[in-house]
DNA sequence: CGATAGTTTGACACAGCTCAATAGGCGTGG
DNA sequence: CCACGCCTATTGAGCTGTGTCAAACTATCG
């Protein structure tokens, strides 16, 4: 054990205090002491929607903890189609380990929060603590789950049902109601429609087409194209096709 | 350490001595006394083709290292239509960690020869040793980004980039020709049509039909439906779409 | 209110699907 | 060794869901 002991053992940093990676996300991993060290490098700051967190074959200095808002993760051919290969949402951790440079592109699709560190810190502490390594390891495959899900969507699903499924993935991961109603839901979606289309792997006019037949048929109401209530999720899910 | 010591210290069980998992895959992190307590509970076998090794939501007991062959991970929907979500070569590990309960089917594609242990071992293992797990991550990551380039795949590229690009990946993991010549390169394919269709989101006509038009346009041979010659691994590269 | 970016709607084209028939590979048994 | 049947793969013809291109609409913000 490496660590230093030079600093009082009960308190939390500041920064740390109302945190919610400290609760859900990899901080929860760790000890006071490993806390206090770590925030003494860390930096948070808030980038603004459209803002470009990591670059395509960039070399990746930091690791980030997302505490509020969503980032998308991208790809993108020669050509310039486009596909999102991920999303993020609070208290998700974002960086590859083990890998210096980014195989894809990170990007801020609303106001991102954003608490992050050195990697080489991480990586320290990784190997000091294995309950830090055990956290990351099951939001791996966590995100592998989920990445394998979503193959199904992409590979086998209609338009529609895309459509339908992707709504439901982003109730599922924003719910500002708190989950009073369990049968209706409403969210302001976090994604413009070209950004879902990039996301299910269609055009924008197909989405928007999609979602005016959720909506003529009374499945969703749309109010000012971003807020969107669902008011029966078990109907909205035998549409998603499971 | 728990780990026992009533075992001479420097052989290697007979079963790991030729493994490639002890070289290339997970045992790899384990010392001799780990390799040994890990033998005996552990079991080779080998299954044929359309073999079933996990069944969709079944509970799972063990875990399995892939010693040779081909194994195919997939999803159904309700309605039948399917999705191959990973494929598996040697010396891959097979088995979600952390979950009692399978959430896709696993099958041998071809004959496959396996190493398999008890759940709970394992998962004991990994306590005592950060490195078993330091593998297990690294295996974990690895499969993300596959599953992440698959995604594009699926979501953006069309019928005729989508088998070259399989073809690619198989190329990539099984080789026969050791790497000898770089420019072409030989194998049999371990995926009949339908399985083709299947992970790459097509029906088997369209893989069929994209095959010929390679084979007329002189990208690659086919003999008996199932050997595969690649002329110009280049030149499909970029039938690939990058 | 105009300007701008994002979204919806319409008309049409085409990639990939469906259904159906044919061809090829391979094991079994005469 | 050939004949038969079975299974898999190929090829063909027509259909349809989603893409393309273009125009109209709507929110938001100076």
């Amino acid at each position: 054990m490496l660590q230093r002991r030079d600093v009082h053992n009960s308190d939390i940093p500041a920064l740390c205090h109302a945190c919610e990676a400290r609760h859900r996300g990899l901080c929860g991993a760790l000890d006071p002491q490993q806390l206090i060290a770590l925030s003494k490098t860390s930096s948070r700051r808030e980038v603004p929607t459209g803002a470009e967190l990591i670059g395509e074959a960039e070399l990746v200095e930091r690791y980030s903890n997302v505490l509020s808002g969503v980032v998308k993760l991208t790809k993108t051919l020669k050509d310039g189609r486009q596909q999102i290969v991920g999303l993020q949402f609070a208290p998700d951790f974002l960086g590859r380990p083990f890998k210096a440079e980014s195989a894809m592109n990170a990007e801020a699709v609303t106001t991102v929060s954003l608490c992050s560190f050195p990697k080489a810190t991480v990586e320290r502490m990784m190997k000091e603590s294995p309950e830090l390594e055990r956290r990351l390891l099951n939001q791996t495959l966590k995100q592998l789950d989920e990445a394998r899900d979503w193959l199904v969507t992409l590979g086998r699903k209609t338009a529609a049902e895309k459509v339908a499924s992707f709504l439901l993935l982003i109730a599922r991961n924003i719910d500002p109601t708190g989950g009073s109603d369990t049968r209706s839901k409403a969210f302001d979606l976090p994604l413009t429609r070209s950004d879902i289309a990039d996301f299910l792997g269609l055009t924008i006019e197909t989405v928007s087409r999609q979602l005016t037949k959720l909506r003529t048929q009374g499945l969703i109401r749309i109010e000012n194209n971003r807020h969107v209530v669902i008011h029966d999720i078990a109907r909205l899910e035998r549409r998603a096709g499971q």
